[in-house]
DNA sequence: CTTGGCACTCATAGACTGGGAGTGCCAAGC
DNA sequence: GCTTGGCACTCCCAGTCTATGAGTGCCAAG
């Protein structure tokens, strides 16, 4: 259907119009690479590219420039993941290496990425349901209340308050405490609704109000905050790209978490990265933006996703090469730890 | 020096000026405004203003505009904090009532606070410093490592990782544990550095270097961590905004923690607010936007700062009204859990 | 199938224009 | 002496027009 020398334009019309940001003619085009053939058949072949969508033009008598469809089969078939340079691996090593706790690691990783890419960084904290419990803490903080700490075995704490309604004597927070961590310690997220079922039973009865309130809050935790930890950066590099209008849309849609965790799409294998192009987004307003995302993880099972946004006019195999490698990065560090 | 009829201008002018955002000129101010003179006195006037830096024209020509002086004279003298109206007050209960744990009044707040006076809304964390223990935390994540959680009586939680080199026992930690809540529970961060001087003498000899290690990352946190934690919200309210050039400026001062603490300024009375109008803002690239920044506290004491980023061109009164009603709000809320 | 030629399209930039909003100044009036 | 109407002046803005040039589509010849 196409044939060598017509993809060999499409993706230097890619290549082009990505680096100048502006459409690209035949002349230009025959003379930058050398295609070896006349500016004419060049036209042709646009012609053809043109009438199947690949690439489209802004107006008559204007260059062409890629459409969404022509920057997949770029993305697909035209182009390589392109490696990082050794300046930028050793970047991340040193700015990644220094973090400790998760908050740091995800913080500092976000930023990374958003320098990197030049683009929005995107990066969600390692999601519950997949880590395991490493420890559990019950802290009494005023009449009535506790409150409810989770360590994840990823370095997450998630706090959550607990209304008791009665007081509880230091013994018996302790008490819980000890059986919550003996029912749940190393646990995976997934099995704790079954681990605690019996829980209530297995304390005096006095108690199991209490008992029976923090499991209701642990449990509603593991639900609400499963995911929705989420993080960007590099927002102004936004205001470099070839938004103008748009650029309201896409600020609305970064504060959303929702949003943010629709864009980053469903976990999958960490080896693999999505690509989704301008209109394949179904999300509002980020309609001529594309997303790059991976999962990241220890030992090869996905915890979460990092990913980042830009404009559709995006450099494909860097920012997928930039992308693929601080996921990797991120995951042995999470391994590591 | 300045007349009751020239501030009545002046602050016809400021009005004017920020609900169109189009130069004012002396005949549109003589008729919107019931001042009672020609346009032509108006006119005298503000030659007088303009003179006196108050005001000026974007070119010859044009009506004028405040210049920063004038608007500083405007928030000063000549106008007053508007009161929130009802439905706004409303608004703020219902938003920040259902909000339980620290991480959720803060970030329900910064949401609240950026979507009332539609601009961006700034807000930091309690200060460490101000606050004051309410339990230490020590878990073992992995060999060699702690993990030191810090909860305060504002519901903040701190977690840091301790390189503790060697493995502890299970007694051990806990008995340190002990020992730390037994020194600090309930004392004020202030308090820390000398409360736990001649703690190391008191544990046994083979868990002392431990036990440094571990003083010496809470000692490091309160430092490090003590005002960094900040957040912010409705960046996307900027582009609505007369910010062109600008707003790459803005939007990457926003994404640096140290900028946005400099921007909310100093702690001070928590009953007042402080505005800092365009050049009065000493920080790169935000020259021309002006901040208005309260302090919020329980009882009379300021914990910490919130406050609202925007253009010089500003509705003052409502934004003040604004601040000030959600810092006392979050007070409470903070008093009363 | 490729190529050079050629007419055609159309965005862009620059020059020019008229209109209008707004000013500053001045002399007359209260 | 302050206020006012009149008036000339400035200068932005929007519209029109034009020349330019990049780029195209088509065609006929190689």
């Amino acid at each position: 259907m196409l044939d060598d020398r017509k993809l060999a334009i499409l993706r230097a019309i890619v290549e082009d119009y990505v680096s100048t940001n502006e459409p690209v003619g035949s002349k230009a085009l025959a003379e930058r690479h050398a295609l070896g053939v006349s500016p004419a058949t060049v036209r042709n072949d646009m012609a053809v590219l043109e009438e199947q969508g690949y690439i489209t033009q802004p107006h008559t008598s204007a260059g062409r420039i890629p459409t969404d469809k022509g920057y997949r089969l770029f993305v697909d078939k035209l182009s390589t993941i392109k490696p990082l340079s050794a300046a930028e691996r050793r970047a991340i090593e040193t700015f990644l290496g220094g973090a400790y706790d998760l908050d740091e690691v995800v913080s500092r990783t976000v930023r990374l990425l958003a320098q990197l890419t030049r683009q929005v960084a995107v990066v969600q904290y390692p999601s519950l349901i997949r880590s395991s419990v490493r420890h559990i803490e019950l802290v009494p903080v005023a009449a009535g209340r506790l409150l409810l700490i989770l360590i994840t075995d990823t370095g997450r704490v998630e706090q959550r308050v607990v209304e008791t309604l009665v007081d509880l004597a230091e013994d018996s927070v302790a008490q819980l405490r000890a059986l919550l961590n003996a029912c749940l310690d190393g646990r995976s997220f997934g099995e704790v609704p079954l681990a605690v079922a019996d829980l209530p039973d297995r304390v005096p009865a006095e108690d199991r109000p209490v008992a029976v309130a923090v499991l209701s809050v642990l449990l509603e935790t593991l639900v609400e905050r499963n995911e929705e930890k989420i993080v960007f950066a590099g927002a102004a590099n936004l205001a470099l790209g070839d938004f103008s209008k748009g650029l309201r849309d896409v600020l609305e849609a970064l504060e959303e978490q929702v949003v943010l965790m629709r864009l980053l799409g469903e976990a999958g294998d960490p080896a693999t990265l999505t690509v989704r192009i301008g209109a394949e987004n179904q999300l509002q307003g980020l309609h001529s933006t594309s997303v790059v995302a991976a999962g990241y993880g220890m030992d090869g099972q996905a915890l979460a996703r990092l990913g980042v946004l830009g404009p559709t006019r995006m450099d494909y195999p860097g920012t997928m090469g930039a992308v693929r490698a601080v996921a990797r990065y991120v995951g042995q560090i999470l391994a590591g730890s």
